[in-house]
Formats: C-alpha cells, structure tokens, sequence
DNA sequence: TCATTAAATTGATAAACATCAATCATTGGG
DNA sequence: CCCAATGATTGATGTTTATCAATTTAATGA
C-alpha cells in the first residue's frame, strides 16, 4: 500500500482514535486495491479473512438462497464491511461484489482482533460502529415488514433527494435493478411503482428522477426517522 | 436489587469478564424487577435510558408505523435489548412489551457507557454482543426477502424442534397472533400455512406441534445454516 | 360450571407481488 | 454508424398475502 493513501485510511472513524503504534502495524498486512465493477469480493458462506473498507466506488452486499437471490445493502464510501464476521472470527452471511469500479481496503481479520484487544481507543470505534450497522439492519428490515413496495420506493427516493442537496431532482448512481432488489422487489414491480408515483409529482427519465411535488410524494411515503433516518 | 441475584447476573457473559470495581458499580444503579404480562417496557423513538436484560420470561420487540405492527424479535432468557441505542445514546428503535411473567435488569444507560469507556474486558463483550445483534438481524431480514411465509413458519418450527430436544414434537411457548406477527404474516395466513404443512406430516393441536414427517418438512424448508443456525 | 371474551380457523374477496413473454430503449463494441 | 447484448417497460396471468366476516374453539373469570 503507498504511503500517500495512509492519511486518508487514518482520518476514518474507524481508525482515528487508536495509537500510532496501531495503526502501523495494522496497516502493515493490509491492502488497498482498486477493483473493476462486477467483482466478487467475497463468498457468502466463507470464513472472513480480511476486513473491506470501500474507500471509493460502491459495493452490493448480496444473499442468495437456492435460485433467489436479494441485495441486502449499498455500501457506499467510506463504510466497511462484514466486521461483525470478522470479530466473531466466523462466516460471511452475504456475499459482496462491486457496483463500479472500486479502491477497496483490506485488513486481514487477524490483525483487526488483535488490535482491539490492545487498543482500548479502537475498541470503542469498534463498538460505534457495530451499533450502527445493526441499527442499520433494524431499519431496514422495519421496512421490509412494514411497508409495501411502493411505500419503500417512494421513501428511497425522498431520502436520495435529501442526500443530493434537496433541489426537486435524484440521479440514480445505480441500475434499477439493483434498486429493485434493494428495495425488496422483481425489476418489473420496480417500473410499475415508478408509475404509479407517476400520479405523485415523480418524472422517470432513464436515471434521472424528478421529485415534481414532494411534499404529494411524502404524503403518500409517510417517512419516519425510525426508518428513514440515516443517522439515527 | 437483592444480593443473592448478583452471582447469577454476574455469570452473564456480558458481564462475566468484567472487573469486580465495574460490575459493582454499575450494579449500584441498577435493579432487577418483576413485570406481569403485556407490559410496555420501553416505548419507540423514546431516548434510552436503561440497558435491559431479560433474566426471566419473554420480550416481544415490537415495531409500529402509522397502524401497522410487526414484531421483530422475542428476546428471551439471558439476552439484552436496546444495546445498541444505549451505547448511541439514542432512541429507540423498537418498543418492547413482556409476552410473560419476566424479570428484567435495567441498568442505567450512562452506568453501561462509563463502564465500556473504563473496562477494555466489557468492551470487549460489548463487541461480541452486537457482533451477534447485527448477524441475528441480517439473518431474519434474508430471511423476511428470500423465503415464504410457510418457508418461514417450515424453518421456525425445525429450529424450535431442535431447540426443545429433537423429540418429534414442538411445544410454542408464544401465542400464534405474535408467531404470525414474528414470521412477517397475518394470523389467517399462520393458519393456512400450518394447514398448508398438514400434508408434510406437521400436525397442530393448540399448542403443540408433532412433527411427524421431519425429512418431509425439511425438503420443503430448505434450511441453510446462513439463515437459521442461532449460533451463525 | 357457565358465560363471556379472546384466539383461532375458515371462506370469500381484494391487493400486492412474482413470473413469463413481448417490445422498446439504451449501451457498448466493432 | 450498425448491430448485438443488456436493461427497462408493458401486458397478461398466476401466486402469495392481506382484509373482512362468520364460525368455531379455547381460555378466563365469576
């Protein structure tokens, strides 16, 4: 790994609070890579031998079960991936592989356990971080159970919309595909939400998404922080 | 709380490698309590004040959005909940409401945050705690997007069977309405799933469960340990 | 034991969603 | 620019699931 890539990994909450002398070692056996998109970075199923942190790009997070096959998250930068795997020194339950083309950091597992039991400072980054991730789980499988598609499109995109600076228009980063199996849904289910929120103010225009009357749009998708809220 | 309660608390692993200054500590806040059936323990969108620990009996973690609710998980003897939005200092994201007579240990929320910021070893069990948090809640999200509903009733009563000693017959220690509510479905579609597995050698009287064809209903299930080993 | 209430089952129907197929639109490579 | 491949849309149909209602069963309390 080059050296100019370390300030970079270093200013990741994951990383900042721990020593130097951590930090060094970790760094030692690990590996920053980039990736073209459809790689499959890792094996549902598998032992996880690395930690992956996405430093750029995008990567799906993918379970399968006989011939089915779900998108169970985006990981977008700068997030990691499978570190409950990792602590727990056992298998993957999704698989992951690249939505773009992608610069992938990878932490051999052993070295992550090691240094949270010798650095108390990492240790806590650990925990903030796990509890966000399941956090994260919770909500979404909240709206899986609660929510009908539909619903789940329409507070997909008011989210997007705010992360995109809120100014009437989304840019879809991924194919509708992988928006359709995020979203808990078949691809064709996917268009025939787009047109139903037609009658709500949303203009499709390949991956462009016009919010034309939000405030019809979120009458209809009824938002919640509980669910909605990326920080909470 | 009453001393001759702490030994058994303290064989709890979250609490087990702790140092005797911090369990002490955090026990001094604490208290350890009795609730009847059907009572609201903590409410959704509500800060966390308290860990919880269920000692005896059985939680529903429930989770509602305009006039629908689903439960999430039943916690049952020795787990906690609401971990995560403790170590947050956040809301919750889920109620929770006893489903039996239960016993449950409130420890005040800063007690938890202090201790991890002081006791390494605690943190350390903190991490293997939502380690498995996260993994039990990317499981029941698979399975909620990848399987049925009498998929998931199938798979629930072979772990039950598994869990209550493999005998033939399982014994549901929860109503079938909250069953329902658990495996994502309505209780009309609980009954017609039951009757649905009637041809699979599963036969239902009240309570009890005779599984009488099992390699019947596990062709049908198509369990993978990704989705229902509890220990995965 | 009996009456009442709540839970469970069953039936009918509607809604949500998936599957299959055909067509259209977009993308990428030669 | 053209063509092939891939993604998206639309239509038809089937499956899964929810809702509503009626009936039956089980549980609870007096």
């Amino acid at each position: 790994m080059r050296s100019d890539d370390l300030p970079s990994v270093r200013a990741l909450a994951l990383f900042a609070a721990m020593s130097d002398e951590s930090f060094d070692t970790l760094m030692q056996g690990a590996f920053l890579q980039w990736f073209p998109p459809q790689v499959t970075l890792i094996e549902e199923g598998h032992i996880a031998d690395f930690l992956h942190v996405v430093v750029d790009g995008a990567v799906e997070m993918i379970a399968r079960h006989g011939d089915r096959e779900t998108t169970m998250a985006i990981m977008e930068p700068i997030s990691t991936f499978i570190l409950a795997a990792v602590l727990r020194d056992s298998v993957h339950l999704m698989g992951a592989r690249t939505l773009a083309r992608s610069r992938i950091l990878m932490i051999p597992a052993t070295g992550i356990r090691d240094a949270m039991a010798r650095d108390p400072a990492f240790t806590q980054a650990i925990v903030w971080e796990l509890a966000g991730a399941f956090r994260g789980a919770v909500k979404a499988l909240k709206s899986a159970k609660l929510r009908t598609g539909v619903e789940r499109l329409a507070n997909w995109l008011l989210v997007a919309h705010d992360q995109q600076g809120g100014r009437g228009v989304v840019r879809l980063t991924i194919d509708k595909r992988t928006l359709a199996a995020l979203l808990g849904m078949t691809p064709e289910n996917l268009s025939r939400a787009f047109a139903t929120l037609r009658r709500h103010g949303v203009e499709v225009e390949g991956r462009e998404i016009t919010l034309a009357q939000p405030s019809e749009l979120r009458r209809l998708a009824r938002p919640t922080p509980l669910i909605d809220d990326p920080s909470l």
